[in-house]
RNA sequence: GCCGCUUUAGCUCAGUCGGUAGAGCAAUUCACUCGUAAUGAAUAGGUCAUCGGUUCGACUCCGAUAAGCGGCUCCA
């Protein structure tokens, strides 16, 4: 048997002898820990076939990472069942930074459980196990996993696996099953798991660059209706380096935390009085809210729209009418009786508008007609998902609607996508992608959408036309849809790399007829509009959040709340300095000045704190001058500045939209 | 909504075994008038989240509620 084959290595040809295998290949580099044969992933230790092109992979790769999580997952899933012998096995895949694996246990798992976990895993990656592939049929599995009753289910779901849960397709793939078995070095089998592979050469290889983030209950194969199983996270990297740098990474996240800058910034806080997810501005987070609603009332003009207004209650037969009754129902507040009559908070802004539209006879000339406004709107969201600014219970919406006619839709759509781009721009947000929201016609979800599937086709058509036609990443977001029409939605992404949904376009044929809005075409007869909503922050309070996380609270200058803070060098220079910053103030530069009775050092280090673009300091030398000094955010300095060029700097700074 | 954790001065946090609370920063006052990240001293500040229970006695133990944190589910 010394048949010799011929393969592709890395794009090489090369001939090896029959029962050649990865390791044999790759096993001098220790950073390979798999490799891709004709596409497929596999473990080292499996032969290659004739003719297969291979390729390593890398443990740096995002094929390698995963590889090295999953195996951590496994390492993690032994130490718990070594520990709690009873503990039933959910799911472990490998996720962006890290892994988790899903337990179903009696007491769910305390910091001290974890922390003994971590012990645990570090003796078994010292035992040097490796992990042994084992092809198995249905029968054979079921019968080994007889006391594994979630990977039982998932074996029945086997073909199926994206539907089974998110991450289950590390377990199960499409074609056989597989068991793979940790060895110990003396050959006896310390554990196994239902997986679909592949797995690193040797538990070696994780060392101990990994770590138990937390812990945290999850619902089995992502339903509410499934029971809760105790999800542990874990983070696993190549090297004890990466590992640093990667807690590094969330430590500085956490600096960012709008929360936390909130309040440390003096911009908003959640009183307790009020209630949870109800924020108030305090003057300084005020000046910010201003200045983007100047900003976007002012762009909505240019851009055609016409400014509205509409109230926050009304009777709750509107949004019968509108449909958000009952498919809306569970997030709006409850109603309450004003002389026999119900009310409701608004949940949403377009019942409202359309009302405007309905006020009276439209034309086709009218159209598009486009109209706009800040709409608070009230929502209640379930305890457990109020976050800081970026999801709360009441909200300002930069919200419109556009009525067009079908024809007009497409260019519509386009004109809406690029002012929301604009304005991302504008703010200096560049860490985003499009998604687009579909319903979905099967599932438990698909009652949740009314129209025809005409419409519906039509409208993510449409949709999906423009979005393509920018492009920029598209992500689908299937059953993502709002149940009147699909959309498209900027996302942008935070600090701490989580993603927000922050501008929408939806396309809506359904409340046009339950409302009949009606305009008069050319040819006399009455047609129905199609309706656009868009929201351009989408919401005023979640933009603002992820600004103060995007910008770590050094805001740009014609966002900051304070633009200039003055700081003598000693008292004397007060009026000197009061002078200058007066000046400022007539341009409308937003000033302050220290009066306070600190030392100038002790005022430079409050200036730094407080993240002010320019720190503009005076003593003797500038007032002889007449000139002032800038002192900037990283500490560089510029001396000795006339007072008009000082002046005609910041104002700069303050139409460019500049970071300074 | 579900699971787990947390709540002490404006902020960050100590508080031993159940015997009625302490620091730093911030604030206020005084002195210092100072050129690039903390001058010194003094003063004031608390229904220990709220309500109930156990106890001779509760910040401490138990329960409920509220708010927050980390996830899940859901969303702008």
């Amino acid at each position: 048997m010394s048949a010799q084959l011929s393969i592709h290595v890395a794009g090489d040809e090369r001939s090896v002898q029959q029962g050649t295998t990865g390791t044999d290949l790759f096993g001098e580099d220790r950073r390979v820990v798999a490799m891709r044969v004709d596409g497929q992933l596999r473990d080292l230790f499996r032969e290659v076939p004739d003719g297969a092109a291979v390729e390593p992979v890398d443990i740096g790769s995002p094929d390698g990472l995963n590889v090295l999580r999953h195996s951590t997952a496994h390492v993690l899933a032994q130490a718990v069942q070594q520990v709690n012998p009873a503990a039933k096995l959910g799911i472990g895949p490998p996720i962006t930074d890290g892994f988790y694996y899903d337990f179903d246990v009696e007491t769910p798992f305390t910091p001290e459980d974890l922390k003994a976990l971590e012990k645990a895993m570090q003796r078994i990656v010292n035992e040097g196990q490796t992990f042994s592939r084992r092809v198995v049929s249905d029968d054979e599995a079921r019968a080994e996993l007889a006391h594994e009753p979630f990977k039982l289910e998932l074996i029945g779901l086997k073909g199926g696996a994206a539907e089974a849960a998110d991450g289950a397709e590390a377990e199960i793939g499409a074609g056989e099953l597989t068991i793979y078995d940790n060895v110990r070095r003396d050959g006896s089998v310390a554990w196994g798991d239902l997986c679909r592979g592949p797995h690193l050469p040797s538990t070696k290889l994780i060392g101990n660059a990994y770590k138990i983030m937390r812990s945290a209950a999850a619902y089995w194969r992502g339903s509410e209706k499934n029971p809760q199983l105790q999800r542990i996270y874990g983070t696993a990297w190549p090297s004890k380096e990466e590992l640093r740098a990667y807690t590094d990474r969330l430590a500085e996240a956490e600096k960012r935390d709008h929360r936390k800058l909130g309040a440390e910034l003096d911009l908003f806080s959640f009183p307790e009085e009020l209630g949870s997810g109800l924020p108030v501005f305090h003057p300084k987070g005020g000046v910010i809210k201003r200045e983007m609603e100047d900003y976007v009332r002012r762009r909505h003009i240019e851009e055609g729209f016409e400014y509205v207004g509409t109230p926050h209650i009304s009777k709750e037969a509107l949004f019968h009418t509108s449909g958000h009754l009952p498919y809306y129902a569970e997030s709006m507040f409850p109603s309450f009786d004003l002389d026999g009559v119900d009310y409701r908070l608004k949940a949403m802004n377009c019942p409202m508008h359309n009302l405007v539209f309905k006020s009276r006879g439209r034309s086709y000339r009218e159209l598009p007609l486009r109209l706009f406004e800040f709409g608070h709107v009230y929502r209640n969201e379930k305890s457990g998902v109020v976050h800081g600014l970026t999801r709360v219970r009441g909200f300002a919406q930069d919200d419109s609607h556009s009525y067009v006619t079908r024809e007009q839709a497409p260019a519509e759509i386009k004109h809406l996508l690029n002012f929301c781009l604009g304005l991302f721009r504008d703010f200096g947000l560049d860490d985003f992608y499009l998604e687009l929201s579909t319903r979905e016609t099967e599932g438990e979800k698909k009652d949740k959408f009314i129209g025809s599937d005409e419409q519906w086709d039509e409208a993510t058509a449409i949709l999906e036309q423009v979005a393509t036609e920018s492009g920029l990443e598209l992500v689908a977001d299937p059953g993502g849809a709002a149940y009147y029409g699909p959309k498209i939605s900027v996302q942008a992404r935070d600090a701490i790399g989580r993603t927000w949904q922050m501008s929408t376009i939806q396309y809506d044929f359904n409340q046009p007829e339950r409302f009949g809005l009606e305009y008069q075409a050319a040819d006399g007869t009455r047609q129905q509009p199609v309706m656009i909503h868009s929201a351009k922050f989408g919401s005023i309070e979640r933009f603002l959040g992820v600004l103060v996380e995007h910008y770590a609270g050094a805001f740009p200058v014609w966002l900051s709340p304070v633009q200039v803070l003055g700081v003598p060098v000693a008292a004397e220079y007060d009026d000197y300095l009061r002078g200058v910053l007066d000046r400022m103030k007539e341009k409308g530069i937003r000033t302050e000045l220290d009066v306070s009775d600190d030392r100038f050092p002790k005022k430079i280090r409050n200036a730094s704190k407080s993240k002010v673009p320019f720190t503009l300091i005076a003593g003797d030398e500038d007032r002889a001058a007449g000139a002032v000094s800038f002192r900037y955010r990283d500490g560089s300095q510029k001396n000795g500045v006339p007072v008009d060029e000082a002046i005609e700097l910041v104002q700069q700074a303050i139409t460019d939209r500049a970071q300074v």
